[in-house]
DNA sequence: CCCTGATTCGC
DNA sequence: GCGAATCAGG
């Protein structure tokens, strides 16, 4: 996979809007890793977004915070998704707070625990199926 | 264990 | 130039 003007231009416009490096691999395509997208956004000279690791300093709270900025992008939506994001639609589709579970899927699971618990729920008993259909034979 | 970006290093 | 491995931190 090379980089083309137009993964360059994906990587750039989804590094802008915010979004972490392995949803931006994972946006431009399975074959590309966080990796590749940090050493490319590297080489592009794209700012080094606040990492969470390297943001520490000044522990001063921020009680003003939730109130500073407005409620808005409060949805969960498909381009949100990660792999270990729970994929639970929340809503009807096409409507526009449509949106997903989006909390840490359970390891494996395509939903978290909650959510495989409704997923894989225990089938309601099933009087019809015989639990001994064929007799051993021999 | 899950995640994040930064840097190194062989190709 | 590329990205896996590694590093460093939450």
């Amino acid at each position: 996979m090379a980089w083309t003007d137009e993964r360059i231009e994906q990587l750039k416009k989804l590094w802008d809007e915010g979004l972490s490096a392995s949803q931006i691999a994972k946006e431009l395509g399975e074959g590309v890793t966080r990796n590749a997208v940090i050493g490319k956004a590297h080489r592009l000279g794209l700012k080094s977004r606040p990492s969470p690791v390297k943001s520490d300093k000044t522990k001063a709270k921020a009680p003003a915070k939730k109130a500073a900025k407005k409620e808005a992008k409060k949805f969960v939506t498909l381009l949100d998704l990660t792999d270990r994001m729970c994929k639970w639609p929340i809503g009807h589709p096409g409507d526009p707070d449509f949106h997903f579970c989006g909390r840490p899927a359970e390891p494996g699971m395509p939903y978290c625990a909650t959510h495989c618990a409704e997923a894989y729920q225990a089938q309601p008993p099933r009087r019809d199926r015989r639990q001994t259909p064929r007799p051993p034979i021999g």
